[in-house]
DNA sequence: AGACGGATTGCCT
DNA sequence: GGCAATCCGTCTA
């Protein structure tokens, strides 16, 4: 049973906190999360649809992947309906499921290092270009629901890392005080 | 066809 | 805390 992702990405970005990802297996819990809006001028859909972001405007509930810096795959969740160009970014992991795939995979053995950064996270879970576009309510992709109540009353926010436009909106979203944080919020 | 910049990471001091 | 690495997508000609 995957989280519902027909809301808008500051909704998704925080219920999605708690929930354990898992790819082919291997994954953790969603520690860390950044909301990305269709009139949101850091969002990949800000100047309309391209081949790259064509994801983010198809239907929510699907995988919206780029590539960063010329080398991080980043994985994203498309969400509110279908056209919008909203998604939220998955940021930090904390690992618990496929330990020794991630470890191999990242070249390190601390799991602090494992998923904690949208880079490691894609790293980690061997994303790349072919997961653009694929449901997310399918194989690979699977779902453990949080503990009832678990998550919400942790949640802390803050700006988001590494942009430039629209810096002051705190659509950073994660689990107050995990050490698996890409890096500490307010 | 060619230039430019980035939703980052890791290694440096 | 600071900065280089790295290469695809987008924009301009």
């Amino acid at each position: 049973m995957p989280p519902n992702f027909d809301d808008n990405p500051v909704a998704v970005a925080r219920e999605l906190l708690g929930w354990t990802l898992l790819v082919a297996g291997v994954g953790g819990v969603i520690v860390e999360t950044e909301a990305y809006d269709a009139d949101d001028p850091a969002s990949h859909s800000f100047s309309g649809r391209t081949a790259r972001n064509a994801a983010m405007f198809g239907p929510s509930g699907h995988a919206y992947v780029y590539l960063s810096y010329g080398l991080h795959w980043c994985l994203n969740f498309v969400c509110r309906e279908a056209g919008h160009g909203a998604a939220v970014l998955v940021r930090a992991l904390q690992p618990t499921h496929g330990l020794d795939v991630m470890r191999a995979r990242r070249g390190v053995e601390a799991l602090r290092l494992l998923a904690s950064g949208p880079g490691r996270v894609g790293q980690a879970l061997g994303i790349d270009r072919s997961f653009d576009g694929l449901p997310l309510s399918r194989p690979p992709f699977e779902w453990i629901a949080p503990p009832c109540a678990a998550a919400a009353a942790h949640i802390a926010c803050g700006p988001r890392i590494g942009i430039t436009k629209a810096a002051a909106l705190p659509w950073r979203f994660g689990m107050a005080g995990s050490p698996f944080l890409s890096r500490r919020l307010p």
